[in-house]
DNA sequence: GTCTATAGGTAGATAGAC
DNA sequence: GTCTATCTACCTATAGAC
């Protein structure tokens, strides 16, 4: 082997890493493999020996991105969460979309995606859901309280003026917390 | 003049609602200009006597679906309006994105379009926000029920299960319901 | 107002050398 | 595993005829 065993995969790792923070920003379907490899010091071609399609990339970004939003949700206290969800519903939040939650940028593409990709995302937000419903009463008002947030940061980001933004953060905020308690 | 005087606006608003309908069903981003016009029956040169660009396009469908999402929600009573949300929050509506609301179909790309656009965009939430909140207590609460349609209709689309799709959107109406009392 | 033709660019994907 | 080269298709936008 011309290349180191691990390389494969650290390689792979990266491109994940790069394509979801590009997705996040420009949107998956702006995101073209040329530039994507460029961006990682590679050519186009190679990408096609870490991914089979375009499409299957998604699906590899959706368990990357989402499955690193679900750590952060998982073994919280109620305070604990409390500070989660201020900094998901934080105006630095709304202005980052690239250090971002993948949800709110990606599932409007998601939705138009293959089965599977929507079956790995389906399994993430089910348990975000359960991680959630720890902390409210009920799976129900899990649900609820996932699609206010992120709802609420995505609409947030199609506005233009501070004061629409913070009226609509500062209202879901409060009712995310009267739900905790 | 070699044709009708009202041909332009008539044609003008054709390209509104076909592109609207292709936009919200494939992204904005992949309506191509070509296809649009071609799904009109006419050429892509045409496009921009109506248009100067194709991001002036994506400002004109926001204006004009939203402000027919606008009108769904005005001079309703308590229990017209629960109909309405019930539609909203319905399969039917998460199988077929096409006839449905744009905002949950084109927000992530509006947040990454042209601050005249978000600015219309801004425009017609902000007076959904104010016929919503004639229904429940305050604009606050307006916010928040925008917030979880929205999110709700969105995550449910990228789900792959009926059985997921169908706990989130009756928990959510269930909480809008709760809302209006 | 719409047509044809075309510009210049980029998309996703494959073949074969190394 | 990554390279270069290349294919076909599509993109946004413009020019000029009718």
């Amino acid at each position: 082997m011309r290349y180191p065993p691990r390389h494969k995969e650290s390689t792979r790792a990266r491109l994940l890493e790069l394509s979801g923070t590009l997705a996040k920003k420009d949107g998956f379907a702006s995101t073209g493999v040329d530039a994507l490899m460029a961006a990682a010091g590679l050519t186009s071609g190679a990408f096609y020996s870490h991914f089979r399609s375009k499409s299957e990339l998604l699906e590899a970004i959706v368990e990357s991105e989402l499955g690193r939003s679900l750590e952060l949700l998982t073994g919280k206290t109620n305070e604990q969460l409390v500070v989660v969800l201020k900094s998901y519903l934080s105006a630095s939040h709304v202005d980052d979309p690239a250090q971002g939650c993948a949800v709110t940028s990606l599932s409007t593409e998601v939705a138009r995606s293959s089965l599977q990709t929507k079956q790995v995302f389906e399994r993430m937000m089910v348990a975000m859901k359960d991680e959630l419903s720890k902390h409210v009463s009920g799976h129900s008002a899990a649900w609820v309280m996932i699609s206010q947030m992120v709802g609420a940061v995505m609409i947030a980001r199609a506005m233009a003026s501070e004061q629409s933004r913070n009226d609509l953060l500062e209202a879901v905020m409060q009712q995310c917390q009267e739900m905790i308690r």
